[in-house]
DNA sequence: TATGAATGAGCGTTCATTCAT
DNA sequence: AATGAATGAACGCTCATTCAT
């Protein structure tokens, strides 16, 4: 085997894990089945990683940090807060509808995971927090500029739903993708949060 | 131990692996522990059901059935497809938001599981094209009363934007209630629905 | 495998751990291997036992109760204290000198782990305590009937000589027999006990 | 790392398993935790140990070499054989007794090792019947003036019982030090080799 | 000399399932 | 209908040792 840097490897095993457990669940993404996604021997899976779970974690953070960043600039680059709302859902939502389905089903057996993983939830939660609090932003934003009203709701309830939109898309694509037509996610859901945030 | 009818223990023993998996997840649910919480030994279990995905398929029909048969009677006995829509919303998002959180971590557990194990797919899948059909039908008569518009949209694909909503507050209020300002996922799904289906 | 009870399986295991610890000492004594001493399957050891600590500690027991128990039956029914101490002091050491060479070894390899495992510790201390507390009564009784005389010594200081002659003789019979003259150790230690509490 | 000599390295490394060895055991004292204790990395420590067991026999003789030979030396010093017996038992009871717990917690791991590692064992019981000889020498020489009278026992066997008077301390000061009341050991070791010996 | 990645066997333990009673 | 002993495979993880660098 050649010698590579921790980093490297790693980034093989987060993979390793992404792709065993789009197959066979957290619980099923045995060490054995992680290593050999990643093409590696067991034994250094635990080389790299103190435990399994640290192995979740960073897979969580190797999904979430690029998008969220993404995101923000989708964000900030908008010309007005109902376009920012468009795009950040289109990149959300083409995503989960169409695009890579194990990225998808990872994130969601990470979310069921976080249920009752105190260490997972800690992170999975920051990450919705993120979520939400970059809808939250829009919405301020929205409302500042006479764009949106969110009616007796407060700017952060309505974050709250459009972060739940997301993630029901997600879940249900996951799931049962026949349930959703194709190509119509992010353009209900552009509608729903219009509709959340009229005037 | 008393002898009781088949029926009273595949009950104590879809109730044992609710409360066995809220606490460890489904893989972490063992035949044991599943046994510990209806307070039988673990040997009777594999009497009543004979593996313990079909234990997880009956109570995914337990939590499923009930909650389905209410939620069609709630729509039929509306007044009006406007009427019909929330108070379905209502049942399902005063659950989704507060009400007995097991049931939602295990339902979000069960979709979990159903990624990738097709005897639970198939069922989970059933239950949300369930639910979408209900919607859809909520939707359809709204567009013939003239009181909703899809605009662009399929009355599916406004189904499938609902059931993704609901979906998605239950997978939120199990891994981050704290995302959720109290009390108002069901308000704010109406708002979100009569957005997404105004004239 | 023929069924049979908890009991009468923790024992044949707790058998199997003394002859696997003989030979390849406590570490070194696998659930593998225990099991295969015990002419059992693995999995069956952790259906009777938690842990291989439980083992242990099921073991020490077994070696220390009825030992202790014999040891304060021959005090009581000897006639002075120094034929307390004879008959004490003849029973301890025929055996840590020729008698069961295993259960010698395993009471020392037990030690041990006492250094470090603190659940062991207290038992194992425990079972020193005890022996020691014998040993004390014993000097008591001589003290009391003039037989004695422990000098500028206590009661206590003299007991835990005692236990420390004992405990020696058993290391060095453990790990290097030949030190030892056979037949040597109990006469030996009857002379420095006289020693020590000689009027 | 600055670069050091053979010897000095490897004195590094036999104090890394001492201090290793005390926390967790021969078995648990991986060579992973030896360097981590030594400040180095383990491949280090192959290079100049090829297997873990040679750290433990250069331990055995960096804690053993240098005791003998003070024993030795104030043996030969004294100006009486019960003298010389009175300042060695002093040496290696105020150690049993207060001094170092990790060096003696090591000696008795040390001793369980040598119950089945022929190598280690051939090295421990060498120790002993070095540190056997020299009381054997001391007994000699006090018979031999008439300080000392062995009665029916042989001089070996007499110096077999100071042995394990000795290695009986080691045992209970590390595994239960309450049972000796402080301070005690010598001066009562003392006193049962005199009566031991006495005329 | 020194590093730390890599190996593969083995560890204690858990598990769904079976079945004699 | 019920018990709980028994099985054997698999689990996450640790390990002494090797070796390319």
């Amino acid at each position: 085997m050649a010698r590579k840097s921790t980093e490297e490897r790693r980034k093989e095993i987060t993979e390793g894990l992404l792709e065993a457990m789009a197959e066979h669940g957290y619980a099923g993404a045995s060490i054995k089945r992680i290593a050999a996604r990643a093409g590696l021997t067991p034994g250094l899976i635990h080389y790299h990683f103190d435990t399994k779970q640290a192995i979740l974690l960073a897979l969580l953070k190797r999904l979430f940090v690029p998008q969220i960043q993404v995101l923000r600039s989708l964000a900030d680059e908008a010309n007005s807060a109902e376009q920012a709302l468009e795009s950040v859902l289109e990149a959300l939502l083409s995503t989960g509808d169409s695009a890579d389905p194990k990225a998808v089903a990872a994130w969601v057996t990470i979310g069921t995971e976080a249920i009752r993983e105190p260490e997972i939830n800690e992170a999975y939660s920051q990450a919705l927090l993120e979520i939400e609090a970059l809808f939250e932003s829009i919405v301020e934003r929205g409302v500042d500029s006479g764009e949106f009203d969110a009616g007796e709701l407060s700017n952060r309830a309505c974050a709250a739903a459009l972060l739940a939109v997301v993630e029901g898309y997600f879940t249900v694509a996951a799931t049962c993708r026949e349930a959703i037509p194709q190509g119509t996610a992010a353009q209900a859901a552009l509608r729903m949060a219009k509709g959340l945030l009229q005037r």
